[in-house]
DNA sequence: ACCGCAATTGATAATCATTCTCGAATAGTA
DNA sequence: TACTATTCGAGAATGATTATCAATTGCGGT
């Protein structure tokens, strides 16, 4: 078995165990975002899907993405400049560290920012469930490019 | 002289600083940023400024928000459902808890979440210089909402 | 205090991402 | 296999954001 494949029966699975309806367009979206670490817009996720030959408009992939949304399977991303959001698949807890120059993202994996839930929950009163952190920065590349244009 | 005043002034101090030229729409937007915690959107402050006898266009509110955000002044958060932006004076660190119900947002002034930012740095050789948390959940008021209609 | 000019404003038009609509197709269930 | 609620999708509608550009204005230099 090829390893697409195999990425879409375990995005299959992911839908079942979340009793949400399988249908190929969510399976290819969501395995894409499963196995991808390149935080795609839904640009990149439209094409991807037509790329592999799948039917879908794009108000499927709006929609698609909404429902993962609510079912905290992915997060949004706002990559400020350029204003494109971005989506990430996120199982395993970490935080990204995005460049203001080129909107590359980078992941970290590392969950200590997770702590600060608990003091919030206590602070406000709020029921957490979730939260998020983003860096920003100006990556190795861009830096070397600043430099040299100045 | 009237706190409004002094506001004013006070806005139109920290423009200096920062080498931004003084506009009476900059110097209204900006001071209402830094006394109000109510984390405006475009549309608030839009009509907060007209409110206060003051001239302004939609465009003139959106270039002068991009400004800020440049100069490090403000930040954008997005507030996910409903996706309207909103914005905040950020002169003293802290992180936002958001009600994914009703889109409150509630400040926690706890900067533990930055010390993060030595370790981003360390891990991607990323040039950072911000960073921001977001938490989510349901205020106690959408909880007892919520807890009845169930 | 005034000049000159680069920067800003603002009304409107243009753009473009996102949402809506609704008939056709489909998945899951019995 | 048949049934029914759900989802899909093409195109239209919406609405937020950006672009345009002539008129205005802030401000450093004189």
């Amino acid at each position: 078995m090829v390893q697409e494949q195999k990425t879409l029966l375990a995005a299959a699975d992911k839908l079942k165990e979340y009793k949400i309806k399988n249908t190929p367009q969510r399976q290819v979206i969501l395995s894409y975002l499963m196995t991808s670490h390149d935080h795609p817009s839904i640009e990149m996720i439209f094409n991807y899907v037509r790329g592999n030959g799948f039917s879908v408009s794009l108000a499927t992939v709006y929609n698609t993405l909404q429902l993962l949304i609510d079912n905290n399977l992915i997060i949004e991303i706002a990559a400020d400049s350029g204003g494109h959001m971005r989506y990430d698949y996120f199982e395993i807890p970490h935080y990204h560290v995005i460049c203001v120059n080129c909107n590359k993202i980078v992941d970290v994996f590392d969950d200590k920012y997770k702590k600060n839930e608990e003091n919030a929950q206590l602070e406000t009163g709020f029921q957490v469930f979730n939260s998020q952190y983003e860096v920003y920065g100006v990556c190795p590349e861009c830096q070397k490019k600043l430099a040299q244009e100045a």
